[in-house]
DNA sequence: TCACGCTTTTGACTTAAGTCAATGTCCGCC
DNA sequence: GGCGGACATTGACTTAAGTCAAAAGCGTGA
Protein backbone atom coordinates (compact mmCIF):
# COMPACT_ATOMS: atom_id res chain seq x y z
CA UNK A 1 0.00 0.00 0.00
CA UNK A 2 1.08 3.10 -0.93
CA UNK A 3 0.80 6.44 0.92
CA UNK A 4 -0.73 6.29 4.78
CA UNK A 5 0.40 9.99 5.26
CA UNK A 6 -1.65 11.06 2.42
CA UNK A 7 -4.75 9.03 4.04
CA UNK A 8 -7.82 10.64 4.09
CA UNK A 9 -8.43 8.65 7.21
CA UNK A 10 -4.79 8.68 8.43
CA UNK A 11 -6.38 10.56 11.62
CA UNK A 12 -9.82 8.60 12.65
CA UNK A 13 -8.97 5.22 11.97
CA UNK A 14 -7.65 2.51 13.65
CA UNK A 15 -4.15 4.01 12.30
CA UNK A 16 -4.27 6.85 14.57
CA UNK A 17 -2.95 4.82 17.28
CA UNK A 18 0.36 4.14 15.33
CA UNK A 19 3.25 6.69 15.12
CA UNK A 20 5.63 6.53 11.67
CA UNK A 21 7.15 3.47 12.07
CA UNK A 22 4.50 1.35 12.56
CA UNK A 23 2.38 3.09 10.07
CA UNK A 24 5.09 1.85 7.70
CA UNK A 25 5.10 -1.92 8.53
CA UNK A 26 1.32 -2.02 8.77
CA UNK A 27 0.97 -0.52 5.13
CA UNK A 28 3.27 -3.40 3.90
CA UNK A 29 0.56 -5.98 4.67
CA UNK A 30 -2.45 -4.25 3.29
CA UNK A 31 -3.19 -2.60 -0.23
CA UNK A 32 -5.76 -0.52 -1.53
CA UNK A 33 -8.29 -1.74 -3.00
CA UNK A 34 -11.42 0.13 -4.99
CA UNK A 35 -14.55 -1.48 -4.58
CA UNK A 36 -17.70 -0.97 -7.02
CA UNK A 37 -21.43 -0.28 -5.60
CA UNK A 38 -23.23 -3.56 -5.30
CA UNK A 39 -19.54 -5.39 -5.04
CA UNK A 40 -19.78 -8.18 -1.91
CA UNK A 41 -16.34 -7.92 0.09
CA UNK A 42 -17.21 -10.44 2.26
CA UNK A 43 -19.85 -13.07 2.25
CA UNK A 44 -21.95 -14.27 4.69
CA UNK A 45 -20.92 -17.35 6.68
CA UNK A 46 -17.87 -17.39 4.37
CA UNK A 47 -14.38 -17.51 6.76
CA UNK A 48 -13.33 -13.91 7.48
CA UNK A 49 -10.16 -14.20 5.67
CA UNK A 50 -10.02 -10.54 5.63
CA UNK A 51 -10.23 -7.09 7.20
CA UNK A 52 -10.23 -3.57 6.36
CA UNK A 53 -10.41 0.24 6.83
CA UNK A 54 -12.90 2.29 4.94
CA UNK A 55 -11.35 5.43 2.76
CA UNK A 56 -14.42 6.08 1.15
CA UNK A 57 -17.69 5.59 0.15
CA UNK A 58 -20.57 3.45 2.59
CA UNK A 59 -20.79 -0.42 3.47
CA UNK A 60 -23.53 -2.56 4.75
CA UNK A 61 -22.82 -5.29 6.81
CA UNK A 62 -26.32 -7.85 5.94
CA UNK A 63 -27.74 -10.96 7.47
CA UNK A 64 -30.53 -13.14 5.38
CA UNK A 65 -32.78 -15.50 6.03
CA UNK A 66 -32.45 -18.86 3.84
CA UNK A 67 -36.00 -17.86 2.33
CA UNK A 68 -34.69 -14.81 1.28
CA UNK A 69 -35.74 -12.01 3.91
CA UNK A 70 -32.18 -9.38 4.46
CA UNK A 71 -32.14 -7.77 7.08
CA UNK A 72 -28.74 -4.59 7.26
CA UNK A 73 -27.03 -5.06 10.67
CA UNK A 74 -24.79 -2.43 10.37
CA UNK A 75 -23.45 0.34 7.96
CA UNK A 76 -20.06 1.22 7.63
CA UNK A 77 -18.60 5.02 6.65
CA UNK A 78 -14.62 6.15 5.78
CA UNK A 79 -12.95 5.68 8.40
CA UNK A 80 -14.61 2.84 9.91
CA UNK A 81 -13.39 -1.23 10.36
CA UNK A 82 -14.80 -4.12 8.83
CA UNK A 83 -14.41 -7.45 9.30
CA UNK A 84 -13.97 -10.06 12.12
CA UNK A 85 -10.33 -10.12 13.80
CA UNK A 86 -9.41 -13.13 15.75
CA UNK A 87 -11.12 -16.59 14.42
CA UNK A 88 -14.41 -16.91 13.37
CA UNK A 89 -16.46 -16.86 10.03
CA UNK A 90 -18.14 -13.86 9.20
CA UNK A 91 -22.02 -14.18 10.69
CA UNK A 92 -22.35 -11.24 8.17
CA UNK A 93 -22.02 -10.53 4.28
CA UNK A 94 -20.17 -7.09 3.77
CA UNK A 95 -21.42 -4.96 0.50
CA UNK A 96 -20.64 -1.85 -1.33
CA UNK A 97 -23.56 0.67 -0.78
CA UNK A 98 -21.72 3.31 -2.82
CA UNK A 99 -18.59 2.89 -4.95
CA UNK A 100 -15.99 2.65 -2.16
CA UNK A 101 -12.47 2.60 -1.30
CA UNK A 102 -11.44 -0.17 1.44
CA UNK A 103 -7.30 -0.72 3.09
CA UNK A 104 -7.32 -4.59 3.11
CA UNK A 105 -5.37 -6.86 4.77
CA UNK A 106 -5.67 -10.73 5.37
CA UNK A 107 -6.81 -11.50 9.05
CA UNK A 108 -3.77 -13.68 9.71
CA UNK A 109 -1.50 -10.97 8.80
CA UNK A 110 -3.55 -8.02 10.70
CA UNK A 111 -4.36 -10.29 13.75
CA UNK A 112 -0.33 -11.21 14.01
CA UNK A 113 0.28 -7.18 13.46
CA UNK A 114 -1.89 -6.18 16.14
CA UNK A 115 -0.99 -8.90 18.74
CA UNK A 116 2.26 -7.21 18.61
CA UNK A 117 0.39 -3.73 19.05
CA UNK A 118 -1.50 -3.16 21.85
CA UNK A 119 -2.61 0.65 21.21
CA UNK A 120 -3.80 -0.82 17.66
CA UNK A 121 -5.97 -3.35 19.73
CA UNK A 122 -7.29 -0.40 22.59
CA UNK A 123 -8.57 1.40 19.49
CA UNK A 124 -10.19 -1.64 17.96
CA UNK A 125 -12.01 -2.19 21.04
CA UNK A 126 -13.03 1.15 21.78
CA UNK A 127 -14.59 0.75 18.23
CA UNK A 128 -15.79 -2.76 19.13
CA UNK A 129 -17.39 -1.00 21.86
CA UNK A 130 -18.97 2.06 20.44
CA UNK A 131 -20.12 0.08 17.40
CA UNK A 132 -22.31 -2.22 19.89
CA UNK A 133 -23.82 0.65 21.79
CA UNK A 134 -25.40 1.53 18.05
CA UNK A 135 -26.18 -1.85 17.50
CA UNK A 136 -27.91 -1.96 20.82
CA UNK A 137 -29.64 1.75 19.76
CA UNK A 138 -30.71 -0.05 16.46
CA UNK A 139 -32.13 -2.86 19.19
CA UNK A 140 -34.72 -0.46 20.59
CA UNK A 141 -35.32 0.87 17.20
CA UNK A 142 -36.36 -2.36 15.39
CA UNK A 143 -38.05 -4.14 18.55
CA UNK A 144 -40.27 -1.00 19.59
CA UNK A 145 -40.38 2.04 17.90
CA UNK A 146 -43.43 2.82 15.00
CA UNK A 147 -42.11 3.52 11.07
CA UNK A 148 -42.37 6.84 11.09
CA UNK A 149 -40.04 7.41 14.34
CA UNK A 150 -37.74 4.65 12.29
CA UNK A 151 -37.44 6.92 9.37
CA UNK A 152 -36.91 9.82 11.43
CA UNK A 153 -34.26 8.46 13.06
CA UNK A 154 -32.40 6.96 9.92
CA UNK A 155 -32.07 10.10 8.65
CA UNK A 156 -30.81 12.04 11.70
CA UNK A 157 -28.03 9.29 11.70
CA UNK A 158 -27.57 9.84 8.15
CA UNK A 159 -27.09 13.01 8.62
CA UNK A 160 -25.16 13.00 11.98
CA UNK A 161 -22.65 10.09 10.47
CA UNK A 162 -22.19 11.90 7.24
CA UNK A 163 -21.49 14.83 8.83
CA UNK A 164 -18.66 13.75 10.85
CA UNK A 165 -17.23 10.56 10.05
CA UNK A 166 -17.79 10.88 5.85
CA UNK A 167 -15.92 12.83 3.70
CA UNK A 168 -16.81 16.82 4.82
CA UNK A 169 -14.69 18.15 7.46
CA UNK A 170 -15.57 18.28 11.34
CA UNK A 171 -18.96 19.22 10.59
CA UNK A 172 -21.53 18.08 13.56
CA UNK A 173 -24.28 17.11 11.14
CA UNK A 174 -25.54 18.19 7.47
CA UNK A 175 -28.91 19.30 6.69
CA UNK A 176 -28.78 18.43 3.34
CA UNK A 177 -26.79 14.94 2.24
CA UNK A 178 -27.94 12.15 -0.51
CA UNK A 179 -28.74 8.90 1.35
CA UNK A 180 -26.04 6.29 -0.15
CA UNK A 181 -28.99 3.82 -0.36
CA UNK A 182 -32.55 3.24 -2.06
CA UNK A 183 -36.05 2.77 -0.69
CA UNK A 184 -35.47 -0.89 -0.60
CA UNK A 185 -32.29 -0.65 1.46
CA UNK A 186 -33.98 2.09 3.93
CA UNK A 187 -36.55 -0.64 4.66
CA UNK A 188 -33.72 -3.33 4.93
CA UNK A 189 -31.76 -1.59 7.65
CA UNK A 190 -35.19 -0.31 9.33
CA UNK A 191 -37.35 -3.73 9.03
CA UNK A 192 -39.82 -2.20 7.26
CA UNK A 193 -41.06 -2.58 3.41
CA UNK A 194 -40.10 -0.11 0.84
CA UNK A 195 -43.96 1.12 0.22
CA UNK A 196 -43.75 1.67 4.24
CA UNK A 197 -40.57 3.36 3.75
CA UNK A 198 -42.03 5.98 0.98
CA UNK A 199 -45.33 6.36 2.40
CA UNK A 200 -43.53 7.21 5.54
CA UNK A 201 -41.36 9.67 3.56
CA UNK A 202 -43.84 11.32 1.84
CA UNK A 203 -46.20 12.03 5.80
CA UNK A 204 -42.60 13.57 6.60
CA UNK A 205 -42.47 15.68 3.40
CA UNK A 206 -46.04 16.60 3.87
CA UNK A 207 -45.60 17.76 7.31
CA UNK A 208 -42.54 19.69 6.20
CA UNK A 209 -40.30 18.57 8.49
CA UNK A 210 -38.03 17.06 5.67
CA UNK A 211 -37.76 18.04 1.21
CA UNK A 212 -36.74 15.20 -1.28
CA UNK A 213 -35.43 17.31 -4.36
CA UNK A 214 -34.97 14.12 -6.29
CA UNK A 215 -34.44 9.81 -5.09
CA UNK A 216 -31.63 10.66 -2.91
CA UNK A 217 -31.62 13.75 -1.60
CA UNK A 218 -32.56 14.55 1.75
CA UNK A 219 -33.12 18.20 3.18
CA UNK A 220 -33.84 18.59 6.86
CA UNK A 221 -36.16 21.44 7.36
CA UNK A 222 -37.43 20.92 10.96
CA UNK A 223 -34.79 19.08 12.74
CA UNK A 224 -36.00 19.65 16.41
CA UNK A 225 -39.45 17.94 15.38
CA UNK A 226 -37.49 15.40 13.34
CA UNK A 227 -35.70 14.76 16.74
CA UNK A 228 -39.29 14.68 18.73
CA UNK A 229 -40.51 11.92 16.60
CA UNK A 230 -37.17 10.04 16.39
CA UNK A 231 -36.63 10.20 20.32
CA UNK A 232 -40.20 8.55 20.55
CA UNK A 233 -41.25 11.01 23.18
CA UNK B 1 -12.33 -9.56 46.82
CA UNK B 2 -11.72 -12.49 48.79
CA UNK B 3 -10.64 -15.87 46.72
CA UNK B 4 -10.20 -15.61 42.98
CA UNK B 5 -8.80 -19.17 42.98
CA UNK B 6 -12.46 -20.99 43.66
CA UNK B 7 -14.51 -18.54 41.57
CA UNK B 8 -17.07 -20.23 39.69
CA UNK B 9 -16.01 -18.42 35.87
CA UNK B 10 -12.33 -17.68 37.09
CA UNK B 11 -11.61 -19.87 33.97
CA UNK B 12 -14.26 -18.49 31.34
CA UNK B 13 -14.01 -14.39 32.61
CA UNK B 14 -12.13 -12.06 31.07
CA UNK B 15 -9.82 -12.77 34.28
CA UNK B 16 -8.73 -15.71 32.29
CA UNK B 17 -6.16 -14.11 30.77
CA UNK B 18 -4.57 -13.21 33.94
CA UNK B 19 -1.72 -15.60 35.49
CA UNK B 20 -1.87 -15.26 39.34
CA UNK B 21 0.02 -12.53 40.48
CA UNK B 22 -1.93 -10.44 38.16
CA UNK B 23 -5.25 -11.48 39.51
CA UNK B 24 -4.30 -10.67 42.95
CA UNK B 25 -3.76 -7.39 41.66
CA UNK B 26 -6.76 -7.03 39.92
CA UNK B 27 -8.44 -8.56 42.94
CA UNK B 28 -7.46 -5.83 45.30
CA UNK B 29 -9.31 -3.85 42.82
CA UNK B 30 -12.51 -4.91 43.36
CA UNK B 31 -15.36 -6.93 45.72
CA UNK B 32 -18.19 -9.21 45.59
CA UNK B 33 -21.24 -7.64 45.59
CA UNK B 34 -24.66 -10.17 45.42
CA UNK B 35 -27.74 -8.25 43.77
CA UNK B 36 -31.52 -9.23 44.32
CA UNK B 37 -34.04 -10.09 41.73
CA UNK B 38 -34.88 -6.52 40.28
CA UNK B 39 -31.46 -4.46 41.64
CA UNK B 40 -30.83 -2.13 38.77
CA UNK B 41 -26.58 -1.72 39.08
CA UNK B 42 -26.46 0.78 36.52
CA UNK B 43 -28.73 2.95 35.41
CA UNK B 44 -29.47 4.14 31.82
CA UNK B 45 -28.08 7.45 31.03
CA UNK B 46 -26.02 7.04 34.34
CA UNK B 47 -22.20 8.20 34.01
CA UNK B 48 -20.96 4.43 33.85
CA UNK B 49 -18.70 4.63 37.06
CA UNK B 50 -17.98 0.56 37.64
CA UNK B 51 -17.96 -2.54 35.79
CA UNK B 52 -18.13 -5.83 36.31
CA UNK B 53 -17.91 -9.90 35.79
CA UNK B 54 -20.82 -11.83 36.46
CA UNK B 55 -20.61 -14.88 38.71
CA UNK B 56 -23.60 -16.50 39.29
CA UNK B 57 -27.52 -14.99 38.16
CA UNK B 58 -29.03 -13.46 34.87
CA UNK B 59 -29.10 -9.71 34.19
CA UNK B 60 -30.87 -7.59 31.46
CA UNK B 61 -29.20 -4.61 29.68
CA UNK B 62 -32.46 -2.49 28.48
CA UNK B 63 -33.19 0.81 26.73
CA UNK B 64 -36.56 2.70 27.10
CA UNK B 65 -38.26 5.20 25.10
CA UNK B 66 -39.41 8.88 27.34
CA UNK B 67 -43.20 7.38 26.97
CA UNK B 68 -42.10 3.94 28.40
CA UNK B 69 -41.52 1.41 25.94
CA UNK B 70 -39.04 -0.78 26.86
CA UNK B 71 -36.50 -2.95 24.94
CA UNK B 72 -33.91 -5.23 26.34
CA UNK B 73 -30.88 -5.27 23.98
CA UNK B 74 -28.54 -7.72 25.93
CA UNK B 75 -28.86 -10.64 28.31
CA UNK B 76 -25.72 -11.24 30.76
CA UNK B 77 -25.38 -14.61 31.96
CA UNK B 78 -22.22 -16.01 34.19
CA UNK B 79 -18.80 -15.01 33.42
CA UNK B 80 -20.30 -12.22 31.06
CA UNK B 81 -18.61 -8.69 30.79
CA UNK B 82 -20.74 -5.89 31.81
CA UNK B 83 -20.17 -2.36 31.04
CA UNK B 84 -18.66 0.35 29.65
CA UNK B 85 -14.82 0.57 29.97
CA UNK B 86 -12.88 3.50 28.56
CA UNK B 87 -15.30 6.49 28.89
CA UNK B 88 -18.98 7.14 27.87
CA UNK B 89 -22.25 7.21 29.95
CA UNK B 90 -23.86 3.71 29.58
CA UNK B 91 -26.65 4.00 27.38
CA UNK B 92 -28.57 0.94 28.77
CA UNK B 93 -29.51 0.14 32.07
CA UNK B 94 -28.30 -3.26 33.92
CA UNK B 95 -30.46 -4.47 36.35
CA UNK B 96 -30.89 -8.61 37.92
CA UNK B 97 -33.34 -10.36 36.06
CA UNK B 98 -32.95 -12.98 39.12
CA UNK B 99 -30.69 -13.38 42.03
CA UNK B 100 -26.94 -12.96 41.39
CA UNK B 101 -23.86 -12.11 42.47
CA UNK B 102 -21.31 -10.04 40.60
CA UNK B 103 -17.51 -9.42 40.75
CA UNK B 104 -17.38 -5.09 40.64
CA UNK B 105 -14.75 -2.35 39.82
CA UNK B 106 -15.02 1.43 39.66
CA UNK B 107 -14.43 1.95 36.21
CA UNK B 108 -11.43 4.50 36.63
CA UNK B 109 -9.64 1.05 38.56
CA UNK B 110 -10.45 -1.31 36.16
CA UNK B 111 -9.34 0.75 33.28
CA UNK B 112 -5.84 1.86 34.91
CA UNK B 113 -5.59 -1.94 35.44
CA UNK B 114 -6.97 -2.86 31.56
CA UNK B 115 -3.81 -0.39 29.92
CA UNK B 116 -1.38 -2.08 32.02
CA UNK B 117 -2.86 -5.56 30.73
CA UNK B 118 -2.95 -6.05 26.95
CA UNK B 119 -3.59 -9.45 27.22
CA UNK B 120 -6.72 -8.52 29.17
CA UNK B 121 -7.33 -6.12 27.14
CA UNK B 122 -8.01 -9.17 24.37
CA UNK B 123 -10.18 -11.05 25.81
CA UNK B 124 -12.36 -8.46 26.50
CA UNK B 125 -12.01 -7.17 22.55
CA UNK B 126 -12.65 -10.72 21.45
CA UNK B 127 -15.55 -10.69 24.00
CA UNK B 128 -17.32 -7.41 22.86
CA UNK B 129 -16.62 -8.51 19.12
CA UNK B 130 -18.47 -11.88 20.03
CA UNK B 131 -21.52 -9.73 22.13
CA UNK B 132 -21.38 -7.69 18.64
CA UNK B 133 -22.02 -10.77 16.53
CA UNK B 134 -24.88 -12.05 18.83
CA UNK B 135 -26.26 -8.18 18.63
CA UNK B 136 -26.35 -8.40 15.26
CA UNK B 137 -28.14 -11.64 15.27
CA UNK B 138 -30.77 -10.07 17.27
CA UNK B 139 -31.58 -7.38 14.90
CA UNK B 140 -32.33 -9.89 12.48
CA UNK B 141 -34.43 -11.78 14.34
CA UNK B 142 -36.25 -7.92 15.44
CA UNK B 143 -36.16 -6.61 12.12
CA UNK B 144 -37.42 -9.40 10.05
CA UNK B 145 -38.77 -12.59 12.30
CA UNK B 146 -42.11 -13.40 13.26
CA UNK B 147 -43.72 -13.94 16.27
CA UNK B 148 -43.15 -17.78 16.55
CA UNK B 149 -39.67 -17.44 14.60
CA UNK B 150 -38.56 -14.60 17.69
CA UNK B 151 -39.99 -17.12 20.27
CA UNK B 152 -38.07 -20.22 18.87
CA UNK B 153 -35.11 -18.61 18.73
CA UNK B 154 -35.09 -17.61 22.42
CA UNK B 155 -36.12 -20.97 23.73
CA UNK B 156 -32.83 -22.07 21.66
CA UNK B 157 -30.65 -19.61 22.85
CA UNK B 158 -31.54 -19.90 26.40
CA UNK B 159 -30.97 -23.71 26.27
CA UNK B 160 -27.80 -22.69 24.74
CA UNK B 161 -26.42 -19.84 27.48
CA UNK B 162 -27.59 -21.83 30.25
CA UNK B 163 -25.88 -24.77 29.12
CA UNK B 164 -22.43 -23.35 28.38
CA UNK B 165 -21.79 -20.39 29.81
CA UNK B 166 -24.71 -20.91 32.42
CA UNK B 167 -23.87 -22.42 35.95
CA UNK B 168 -24.02 -26.19 34.98
CA UNK B 169 -20.80 -27.74 33.24
CA UNK B 170 -19.94 -27.82 29.90
CA UNK B 171 -22.92 -29.10 28.22
CA UNK B 172 -23.66 -28.03 24.84
CA UNK B 173 -27.36 -27.16 25.79
CA UNK B 174 -29.82 -27.96 27.89
CA UNK B 175 -33.43 -29.54 26.97
CA UNK B 176 -35.00 -28.45 29.98
CA UNK B 177 -34.49 -25.72 31.59
CA UNK B 178 -35.76 -22.34 34.24
CA UNK B 179 -36.28 -19.02 32.14
CA UNK B 180 -34.56 -16.60 33.51
CA UNK B 181 -37.63 -13.96 33.11
CA UNK B 182 -41.06 -13.99 33.08
CA UNK B 183 -43.37 -13.09 29.69
CA UNK B 184 -43.58 -9.48 29.78
CA UNK B 185 -39.04 -9.63 30.22
CA UNK B 186 -39.66 -12.18 27.21
CA UNK B 187 -41.83 -9.87 25.19
CA UNK B 188 -39.00 -7.06 25.87
CA UNK B 189 -36.39 -8.84 25.16
CA UNK B 190 -38.27 -9.90 21.45
CA UNK B 191 -40.10 -6.62 20.71
CA UNK B 192 -43.40 -8.33 21.48
CA UNK B 193 -46.59 -7.98 24.05
CA UNK B 194 -47.09 -10.16 26.91
CA UNK B 195 -50.19 -11.74 25.22
CA UNK B 196 -48.04 -12.66 21.98
CA UNK B 197 -45.61 -14.07 23.70
CA UNK B 198 -48.43 -16.06 25.85
CA UNK B 199 -49.85 -17.12 22.40
CA UNK B 200 -47.09 -18.27 20.48
CA UNK B 201 -46.47 -20.23 23.71
CA UNK B 202 -49.31 -21.87 23.85
CA UNK B 203 -49.17 -22.88 19.49
CA UNK B 204 -45.66 -24.60 20.27
CA UNK B 205 -47.15 -26.46 23.07
CA UNK B 206 -49.76 -27.54 21.03
CA UNK B 207 -47.25 -28.55 18.60
CA UNK B 208 -45.79 -30.65 20.46
CA UNK B 209 -42.22 -28.73 20.18
CA UNK B 210 -42.42 -27.75 24.06
CA UNK B 211 -43.71 -28.25 27.18
CA UNK B 212 -44.41 -25.65 29.56
CA UNK B 213 -44.77 -27.08 33.36
CA UNK B 214 -45.13 -24.28 35.54
CA UNK B 215 -44.47 -20.53 34.36
CA UNK B 216 -40.93 -20.72 34.51
CA UNK B 217 -39.95 -24.22 33.19
CA UNK B 218 -39.09 -24.98 29.75
CA UNK B 219 -39.01 -28.71 27.99
CA UNK B 220 -37.92 -29.10 24.51
CA UNK B 221 -39.29 -32.01 22.89
CA UNK B 222 -38.64 -31.32 19.83
CA UNK B 223 -35.49 -29.65 18.80
CA UNK B 224 -35.38 -29.98 15.78
CA UNK B 225 -37.82 -28.27 14.77
CA UNK B 226 -38.14 -25.42 17.16
CA UNK B 227 -34.35 -24.98 15.24
CA UNK B 228 -35.77 -25.33 11.71
CA UNK B 229 -38.71 -22.43 12.96
CA UNK B 230 -36.25 -20.44 14.77
CA UNK B 231 -34.03 -20.29 11.33
CA UNK B 232 -36.74 -19.20 9.00
CA UNK B 233 -36.98 -21.76 6.94
C1' DT C 1 -37.09 13.83 -28.09
C1' DC C 2 -38.89 9.76 -27.27
C1' DA C 3 -39.00 5.26 -25.43
C1' DC C 4 -37.57 1.62 -22.40
C1' DG C 5 -36.44 0.02 -17.94
C1' DC C 6 -36.06 0.81 -13.41
C1' DT C 7 -37.25 2.92 -9.00
C1' DT C 8 -40.66 5.11 -6.43
C1' DT C 9 -45.17 6.38 -5.26
C1' DT C 10 -49.97 5.61 -4.56
C1' DG C 11 -54.15 2.84 -3.90
C1' DA C 12 -57.08 -1.02 -2.34
C1' DC C 13 -57.16 -4.78 0.45
C1' DT C 14 -55.22 -8.40 3.93
C1' DT C 15 -53.10 -9.87 7.98
C1' DA C 16 -50.07 -10.38 11.96
C1' DA C 17 -49.63 -8.43 15.98
C1' DG C 18 -51.44 -5.06 19.31
C1' DT C 19 -55.11 -3.51 22.51
C1' DC C 20 -58.59 -3.96 25.80
C1' DA C 21 -61.07 -6.81 28.76
C1' DA C 22 -62.24 -11.09 31.14
C1' DT C 23 -60.99 -15.18 33.08
C1' DG C 24 -57.85 -18.49 34.94
C1' DT C 25 -53.99 -20.15 37.80
C1' DC C 26 -50.56 -20.17 41.03
C1' DC C 27 -48.51 -18.91 45.45
C1' DG C 28 -47.76 -16.88 49.70
C1' DC C 29 -49.76 -15.31 53.80
C1' DC C 30 -52.93 -14.40 57.32
C1' DG D 1 -57.44 -23.59 54.20
C1' DG D 2 -59.18 -19.95 51.97
C1' DC D 3 -58.15 -15.00 50.49
C1' DG D 4 -55.70 -11.58 47.82
C1' DG D 5 -52.58 -10.26 44.45
C1' DA D 6 -49.54 -11.03 40.79
C1' DC D 7 -48.74 -13.34 36.63
C1' DA D 8 -50.51 -15.72 32.64
C1' DT D 9 -53.89 -17.16 29.32
C1' DT D 10 -57.71 -16.58 26.32
C1' DG D 11 -61.14 -14.03 23.61
C1' DA D 12 -63.03 -10.24 20.78
C1' DC D 13 -61.87 -6.48 18.27
C1' DT D 14 -58.60 -2.77 16.19
C1' DT D 15 -54.79 -1.19 13.73
C1' DA D 16 -50.18 -0.53 11.77
C1' DA D 17 -47.75 -2.41 8.50
C1' DG D 18 -47.54 -5.84 4.75
C1' DT D 19 -49.10 -7.47 0.17
C1' DC D 20 -50.46 -7.11 -4.40
C1' DA D 21 -51.25 -4.27 -8.27
C1' DA D 22 -51.23 -0.24 -10.95
C1' DA D 23 -49.54 4.33 -12.15
C1' DA D 24 -46.11 7.88 -12.07
C1' DG D 25 -41.23 9.66 -12.31
C1' DC D 26 -36.69 9.64 -13.84
C1' DG D 27 -32.76 8.94 -16.32
C1' DT D 28 -30.13 6.97 -20.09
C1' DG D 29 -29.13 6.16 -24.56
C1' DA D 30 -30.83 5.50 -29.41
Amino acid sequence: MSDCDACLVRNRAICSALDADELAALSKLGRKQLVTRGQTLVWEGDEALVVANVIQGVLKLSVSTADGREQIVGVVFPSDFIGRPFGKESPYGVTALTDAEVCIFTRAAFDGFAKEHPDLQHKLLQRTLDELDRARQWMMLLGRKTASERIATLLLEMSNRLGSAGCSAIAPFLNEFDLPMDRQQMGDVLGLTIETVSRQLTKLKDAEMIELPDRRRVVIKDRRRLEQLADAA
